[in-house]
DNA sequence: TGATGATTGAATCATGCGTTTGACATCGGC
DNA sequence: GCCGATGTCAAACGCATGATTCAATCATCA
């Protein structure tokens, strides 16, 4: 694995703050490397001397992020599953595992909160779309994780039905994460000011009633007037 | 409005063929003129000729695959109102109407469908983000008369949890097209391989629950062992 | 102090980009 | 037959990109 650990000072630091920063405002393939160095007050051969392409910068501030986030999921994770031993885990908690290491990860970085969510979602975004093949291996074991913990908590949700459900939970919250400004222009103030806490609560209680559709302690028919209509 | 007729043959028509294709398949910044022309085998003097700028004829390709989607969505929502005149409008029904056009309009393309949902995927994906302005401009309706829909289909749901509930569905929605290809991968093939209909009845059923959320006719309490949670 | 290796800086490289130019071909109408 | 309108084409323009070169500078330790 990649040495992680980032220097106190000097000019590779500025260059992955600054990196991190322009790539969370405008996205991974709108920051040159010309703009990463004149933010950080450095020559433009200083990225290719100190991290040998812009690539490895790039995969270095995504694993930067990511890896963090990941741990604390799966720690979460491990932490409820003890917690419940053996008996069903509360779909909420799952959820909350998986969304909220966003929250407690923000503050232990130097991004400004609106960037950091930007580039969470940014990374997810863009997963499978000529990233690095490093996040995707990050990612791919949480997702399993989640996965089995997911279908011990909904027994009766056929895997393959689950495995959509999971994926819409994700792009639910890549959406969140990435347009939060884009929902308060479209919605002209009826969406509010809420904090990011209270965000991914609304997001963990809609997540999780639509993981549990159908599920026998939901009520089979009961939604108005819907006999006319199949799915 | 410009005009959004397609000459059926000569190197105009080629040019616009061969730029959704790319831009669907790669996403819109990783596509040059060069590019462009070589696939419609034209000269790469023919897009500035014939749509005087790379980024009109982005637009153009925008606008053609988004103005019938959101035609055929009002329309459909305009019907199901008629239908229900007066009556509370079945949620499932709403959201069949916001995406299934997204379903029928791809048979009307020349694209495949696997290209088609990825272009449909990116244009509402990369919303807001250097985005044309006509495309949210085209949009912006739309969604406010879906808003308002929803709102009278679920009195009880406050404006503001109502929005982003809408802001959550959109997001799973655009994950939902973009990377159909990933969760395949991802998920080692208990995904199945459905098609793309019964993944959006899928879907439907998900946003649904989630939308209908805390909603008086579903149970307040009753989801197993979460009383020491909180949301 | 002087030698050594790490770092910086200005200049430059090759490449690809969107766009423009001007010569050339093709065609219908007078 | 000629004209202007409409396309097409190779070539080039100006610019930005990521990367590299190589001399100058710095820090560190013998």
């Amino acid at each position: 694995m990649r040495d992680l650990t980032i220097p106190e000072s000097g000019s590779k630091r500025k260059l992955l703050d600054a990196a991190e920063q322009l790539f969370a405002d405008k996205g991974f393939e709108a920051v040159s490397v010309r703009d990463i160095t004149q933010l950080a007050k450095t020559n433009v051969a200083a990225v290719n001397y100190h991290f040998g392409s812009r690539d490895a910068l790039l995969g270095l501030v995504m694993m930067r992020y990511m890896v963090p986030i990941n741990e604390e999921r799966l720690a979460r994770l491990e932490s409820i599953e003890r917690k419940w031993s053996g008996k069903a885990v509360p779909l909420e908690e799952l959820i909350d595992a998986f969304v909220r290491p966003l929250a407690t990860q923000v503050r232990k970085s130097d991004l400004s909160e609106r960037l950091f969510y930007k580039l969470a979602g940014r990374i997810f975004a863009e997963q499978g779309d000529g990233m690095p093949a490093q996040i995707e291996d990050q990612l791919r074991p949480v997702i399993e994780r989640f996965t089995r913990s997911f279908a011990k908590a909904l027994p009766t949700v056929a895997m393959e039905e689950l495995v959509w459900r999971i994926h819409f939970l994700a792009g639910g919250m890549i959406h969140l994460l990435t347009h939060q400004d884009l929902v308060l222009r479209l919605s002209s103030g009826a969406s509010g000011a809420p904090t990011m806490e209270a965000t991914l609560s609304r997001f963990i209680r809609f997540a999780a009633a639509g993981l549990r559709e159908g599920t026998p302690s939901d009520e089979p028919v009961k939604k108005g007037p819907q006999a006319t209509f199949n799915f």
